[in-house]
DNA sequence: ATTAGCACTACCCCCTAATGAGTGCTAATA
DNA sequence: TATTAGCACTCATTAGGGGGTAGTGCTAAT
């Protein structure tokens, strides 16, 4: 046993010297990286005699064992069987990305090819979402997904209430950050168009530049409110505005390449893609990942194991925010086997989601 | 070579008696049939032995093998090998979905299924078909699509714009049909809000209930038309008008369960699914598929070499076009293997189009 | 016109043996 | 003491061979 070499204790911390806590030395760090890059390409176990050859430091086989069958010892490393190489597990994984420094700089190459054409042509937030989204699965190939933004946390631009027919009225809403929302909303009474007009006036009057979120707060404690009984307008508004504002979509994503999952090689096993397949379906686990990765800046990495949702505990996902000028409007990323290239994707994901950023910025109506 | 037996040239017609105008005689018919059925259920070849137990009337397999051979050499099935039973050809299904008569009656059981329940919640065609496409794609197991309504045919219900920045205006146009569509226009003068309700007002007193393309014709007209560039406002509503009715969707679709084709059985070798895939990724082609299928009423079946599209030549399409009172405004449908279960899939397709109908129809906007 | 019988074919499944890449352990080495 | 060479062993993969099965075409009998 000679584990004593491999490890050493973090530096600076007063914690004892548990597992975890334990850090490994440079040779055995280069000879984990140099497996999960190994295995990132092939989808193969790597056994020490191949890692041999490929690894920048000449190790013997026999060296590589040692110090494979440690990090075997550690939970870095599983074998799939008795003698058939080693696969890195999902804490390797985590090692692997938390090794690498901020996101590389994406080729030029493939920098010209993220660019979102549509602002030119007058389109809507979510046809820029889904040009962004359609973009990154084609570049990462595979399945990628973006939250629409959040209506809590976007801004009145502009509402309009609309007279279907005698019991429907058409409301659109307008958002800071160019999101069009529209719905119908059924009342008891007929009013008529001009009465909605001034409605409709009194609300982007009050309103207007306030967050969903502050809309839907005043009108409830409106609604409580006494005084308001006796303005016949305010009333109506207020019972109006109420539904108007409800958030009736608790949030929608958009996918795209989902198909690619089928087509890689580490899904080839058909069972393994089931789990994920329903997670799509699903969403809310998926849109649950994006939600908390729009809490802080930057780009954020769920490998495997570290997932709640157990039917994505057999992937991992790559994500990052994207803003306008004021607010954080949702998070766009990659959904893919938990052994695939994070360099290139994170960078991926990185780069687009801060085009995606500057042109919304640009084209929102503030 | 007793070809004779099985043959009858069609009564009736003055053709002469080419190859394809021959019909095949009632046993011939049966054995098809039953070959057939039985493929689509096992899809594995199926042999003379096999099919001589599950035959309803009693022929021996020596019987079924000379019939089989000849309709081998018609053309409506081949041998995968020398030995490995026969396998029905694209011909053979159109035969089949030929005899088949008007759609049978869908299970009570599954009729209970099929059932939009978004119109309490007012939702927008847009759900409406998002739901319909869901539930034709879990009861059929398949990839299915539908067409959203085609803007020319729909008939304008009222026309908005909203001034949003000083070059931008966000129109509304909601359709009879009850299909809300928003785009922004970006003008080079600014207008003020009152100018544009004024547009809006003659827009819509000239305008409503005129189909779209009506719209765009006599739009179109006033402009080479000289008097009207002696009246301002006039002037301005042709020219905003112009831009607002400008079609720029090219008619969009809605797809559901693509992820079904990957766990069929008929589909797995994956090489087989991937035309497919790319079929949905363009778009183009299946749109075509459902263009072509509104022309019609009724259920329309496109079978594998039948499509025009190389991509779909390795599956089946079927479908049906959906309406309102007035109009036919799209078509949903069911992608899937050939070998597809015909007589189900149509009764399922064509009853969800029939409640997709009744419930536009019933909330469309008059 | 239909069927029974026969020779033949080809896939499929199972078993076996050979191969090869991998492992752990121990003893030799620098 | 850290590293390496050597050895015995494991196990997945592959190729080959035999039996079984389901199929076919042809011919002769019914």
């Amino acid at each position: 046993m000679h584990r004593g070499f491999l490890l050493r204790i973090r530096t600076g911390t007063g914690k004892k010297g548990v597992l975890e806590n334990l850090v490994l030395n440079e040779r055995a760090q280069l000879v984990l990286q140099s497996i999960i890059e190994n295995y990132i390409q092939s989808s193969e176990p790597i056994g020490s005699r191949t890692l041999s050859k490929s690894i920048a430091a000449t190790l013997s086989p026999a060296t590589i064992r040692n110090i494979m069958s440690d990090l075997a010892e550690l939970g870095y490393l599983i074998q799939t069987h008795t003698s058939g190489g080693r696969v890195p597990t999902d804490k390797a994984y985590r090692f692997y990305v938390n090794s690498l420094s901020s996101p590389t700089s994406v080729p030029e190459q493939i920098k010209q090819k993220i660019s979102l054409t549509s602002t030119e042509q007058g389109l809507q937030v979510e046809g820029i979402l889904a040009e962004a989204v359609r973009l990154l699965a084609d570049l990462t190939k595979f399945a990628c997904v973006v939250s629409t933004p959040k209506a809590s946390v976007s801004r009145l631009q502009r509402i309009e209430l609309i007279k279907i027919s005698e019991d429907r009225i058409l409301v659109i809403l307008v958002t800071k950050a160019g999101v069009v929302r529209d719905k119908i909303i059924f009342v008891k009474e007929s009013h008529s168009q001009e009465f909605l007009n001034s409605v409709a006036a009194f609300l982007n009057d009050e309103f207007e530049d306030h967050s969903m979120q502050e809309i839907r707060e005043q009108i409830h404690q409106s609604l409580v409110d006494d005084r308001n009984r006796y303005h016949d307008l305010l009333a109506h508004a207020v019972r109006l505005g109420k539904k108007a504002f409800e958030l009736n979509n608790p949030g929608e994503m958009l996918i795209d390449g989902q198909m690619n999952l089928l087509l890689d090689s580490h899904f080839h096993e058909q069972s393994s893609v089931r789990p994920i397949i329903d997670a799509f379906d699903q969403k809310n686990a998926i849109l649950k990942i994006l939600d908390d990765s729009m809490k802080h800046k930057g780009v954020h990495i769920f490998i495997g194991i570290e997932n709640d949702s157990k039917q994505l505990q057999g992937c991992s996902l790559i994500t990052a925010s994207y803003h306008n000028k004021q607010n954080v409007l949702g998070s766009i990323g990659v959904v893919g086997p938990t052994s695939m290239d994070y360099k290139s994707i994170i960078s991926m994901v990185d780069y687009t989601a801060k085009i995606l950023s500057k042109t919304i910025t640009e084209q929102s109506y503030d």
